[in-house]
DNA sequence: TTGTACGCGTTATCAG
DNA sequence: CTGATAACGCGTACAA
């Protein structure tokens, strides 16, 4: 591995000045094409590669964006790593023990996949961090590593602190993934998903299909913007039938799937369960049709349980569990898209962006499909 | 957004000179207390940002690593992407069809964190790229425009062409993780794991606590090296109990959730099951598991059922599956670290790691577990 | 069409 | 400890 060659060797190599170079790389067009090939020929023959720095100075842009996305459990013990060779393959037993992993995990991936299709799409890189569980001193560093080499940047609600949102904000271009809080909702860029809509939609159908009457609400975090339109969502369809949302039970699940099943439980012994456990998330939805197995009690027979965001474990579930489905893919690829508006018209008004779900029918509430 | 305040900015405010305030920022032992607190107070105010393109242009490094993903299905369609609002909640029927979900894709993801993980201990940026199926043309594209702005690159094994890799690996480090064909092997960094001690270790099991005599092994595809190494272990298991490779029946899978059901379903008419069915990946084994559930026969009392790769629908099947778990956020830490090392020495000759993998007993194999 | 020369915002080397 | 000043590699008016 040489000195990596730059425009100067290759202006050398093809006897021409180091703007010609440039030229051949950025508008070929203007460039004669015999000239041009005698570039590109030098610029095989060094296996030349611009400079993303040198560029990104000079155009004053670096095309890439960032993506900032919140702790995930998994990298809490975030222990250190010893670079070592081990031919080994231990056993382990895995008992049964329903481990609480964070549902949030799965939904970011589908993000970050979104992100970075579309920022493919656009000619532009993709950056990404993680926020880590613990560490929120670290965030301020971790974001202000990455606003230094992207153009704008993604974020995910509540993944960063408001004051350091409203810094970098002031530095550039910030878009925000998910709910925000009513503080953020009139100076941020903003991709969400209809959360209300999704849940009302639900209950309405649970009243029409399966004249539900009786349901119970099993919530989320009180903190959580997304647990508030959900539960939106919930009182709007009762009230649409001429229910009274006060009538209907909320147990605080806190989007935990253990806590869940421990309120399923108590519901299965006391025998108060309702016609149907309309859950928050999917997190508490599974934890909720594992606790009615374990108690014995069929779904969606004698219960019909439904979930919200439509996580992959939710498809293969036992029953395989009704929810709505968030697009997550979407979210990251008009998050982008939002991104690039905003980096052609900084002056332009906040832009807003609503999502469609899909409420997924599956057997926790149809039952047997065939 | 006024334009960015730069050094110059922040030396005037401060009045010193900006090597005073570039020294601040890099080696504050070196200034004295009081003037960096005078050059700290005019950074604050002026919500100064240190510009990353010249940062690495000046230090001749961009202090950012690439992570390059190989081509996921799901981005299979790029379709355009329209940004529109649309509060709407279609509702769906999701029938029960098992579709074929990429196991990659899981996969991926726990190495990308690993690898985020890793970055951010090391104080290093992550630039991540997804190579798009059939769009083989634009990975050099990809990855050139990735190039140029890392100091060094980790690609998974098959996801850039021998000839891609070649041109890169004499423009920066590059470090493969997962098998590499042979002409790879003492050329570039690599990080793997004990894909074949970890089947090995696996058979003996199955002879030792279950007594297995005659058992079968599902292949993936051919021209995976992990798919050879796999099947490695199993031969070398069956002959440490002096049973004859040849003698055991392979079923070629494909890696494919499908075609494994449809092997498990013919074995399971014709009544030539073994007494386990050994699976060169997660996703063949769980097409098993639900072949031999439709066809009526029970895991692991008629027969054993064995993954590999330990993805996070072994754990919630039904039963859950008993299969070798890949330490994947572990191959993404070990290679961030690889390339670390690789950075601080070029010369050094390649660094080659192999990690170690978990066999997790399950109820697909142990049965009821309490 | 092609070349010259300056600027982009840091870092780093030397004097002071 | 601090201050000039020369790189760093490329883009781009401006000239030719």
């Amino acid at each position: 591995m040489a000195r990596k060659p730059t425009v100067y060797d290759v202006a050398r190599e093809a006897d021409v000045s180091i703007a010609t170079v440039s030229r051949v790389l950025r508008t070929p067009e203007k460039v004669r094409p015999e000239t041009r090939q005698t570039v590109l020929k030098a610029i095989n023959l060094l296996g030349y590669l611009p400079s993303g720095s040198a560029r990104s100075l000079a155009a004053r842009r670096t095309n890439t964006i960032g993506l900032f996305l919140p702790n995930i459990d998994q990298l809490d013990q975030i222990s250190d790593f010893e670079l070592v060779t081990e031919d080994a393959a231990d056993i382990v037993v895995d008992p049964p023990h329903a481990q609480e992993n964070n549902s949030d995990s799965l939904y970011f991936d589908e993000v970050l996949r979104g992100c970075e299709l579309e920022s493919w799409r656009q000619g532009l890189s993709l950056m990404v961090s993680i926020g880590l569980k613990g560490k929120d001193g670290d965030i301020p560093q971790l974001i202000n590593s990455m606003s230094e080499k992207v153009d704008g940047l993604i974020v995910l609600a509540r993944s960063v602190p408001d004051n350091v949102l409203a810094f970098l904000r002031k530095r550039l271009p910030v878009v925000i993934i998910a709910n925000a809080t009513i503080s953020q909702e009139s100076e941020f860029d903003l991709v969400r998903v209809s959360n209300r809509k999704g849940m009302y939609t639900l209950v309405r159908h649970l009243f029409e299909k399966h004249q539900v009457r009786r349901m119970a609400y099993i919530a989320g975090t009180d903190d959580s913007p997304d647990n508030g339109k959900r539960y939106e969502g919930f009182c709007e369809g009762l009230r649409s039938e001429g229910l009274e949302p006060s009538a209907s039970p909320i147990y605080r699940g806190q989007f935990s799937q253990s806590v869940a099943y421990q309120i399923a439980t108590s519901l299965a012994r006391q025998g108060t369960l309702p016609q149907a456990l309309v859950c928050a998330n999917d997190q508490m939805a599974l934890g909720v049709l594992r606790a009615l197995s374990d108690a014995g009690i069929s779904v969606p027979d004698q219960v019909i349980v439904t979930g919200f965001d439509g996580i992959k474990e939710a498809a293969v579930s036992q029953p395989r569990l009704t929810t709505v489905r968030q697009p997550m893919v979407d979210l990251g690829r008009a998050a982008v898209s939002t991104l690039v508006r905003r980096l052609g018209s900084p002056e332009d008004p906040p832009i807003s962006t609503e999502l469609p779900v899909k409420v997924q029918l599956r057997e926790s509430c149809e039952g047997t499909m065939i």
